[in-house]
DNA sequence: TTCATGATTCTATAAATATAGAAACATTGA
DNA sequence: TCAATGTTTCTATATTTATAGAATCATGAA
């Protein structure tokens, strides 16, 4: 029973969260997280900057908080989302460590033909 | 007549990007040309290796090729596979300087509501 | 309770992506 | 030229994702 919640240790997760991140909208979604700071941003508002809405918006949500980047937070009828910092950085480091091979000394090289 | 190729500075580009790493089978695929090194591997040892053969992986090659993570170069009458890795640390590094607030140092903070 | 606001779910449709077999193309060697 | 190998294109289908209006739910205030 080994069941990391959302480690970025697998391929399906780290795949998840990279298709959470392939997509324009929801990398302004994103962004716009960043610059509100860890104070976050209520959802209706997060929605006019970035300049998408309702369900539309709620779809988009739903895949940068199921891939762990966005976390959300209840606040009177307000929604606050703010970016998870430490899952960018996950992820940025599974870029480098998993997907660059010269770099942390050890590039395994096989067989090439 | 500002025509980057491939720049990544541009959330389009990115997002591209990240999508193309948006799927098991083709970051699986990406990380097996890395442990291939800069030799490369042939299309066809890589699909078996992997799992993923014919128009299926013709078709997952063209998307990590178009978003500029894998360069191809015929040999024969094979073709070689290889990760770009500057463009893997580009996308780490979009990750790192756009995505994260707390770590360059001006974590712009505005409006919080 | 009633109303207004903020957000989600429901439903439908459109568009993009995934999978896969078969045919076709490209290259090399006999 | 013919055959074998490696890869792509063509075609079709299935699945997923995107967009969006309307109804619904949740919260707070009058």
């Amino acid at each position: 029973m080994k069941q990391e919640p959302l480690s970025l240790s697998h391929l399906t997760l780290a795949a998840t969260a990279f298709a959470a991140l392939g997509s324009e909208a929801r990398l302004a979604i994103l962004r716009r997280l960043v610059r509100a700071g860890p104070a976050g941003l209520p959802i209706g508002q997060l929605g006019e900057d970035v300049g998408v809405t309702g369900s539309v918006l709620t779809h988009h949500l739903k895949q940068l908080v199921s891939a762990g980047l966005v976390s959300q937070q209840r606040e009177g009828r307000r929604i606050l989302c703010s970016v998870d910092h430490a899952r960018v950085q996950d992820l940025s480091e599974f870029l480098i460590h998993e997907c660059c091979a010269d770099m942390g000394g050890h590039s395994a090289q096989d067989t090439p033909q």
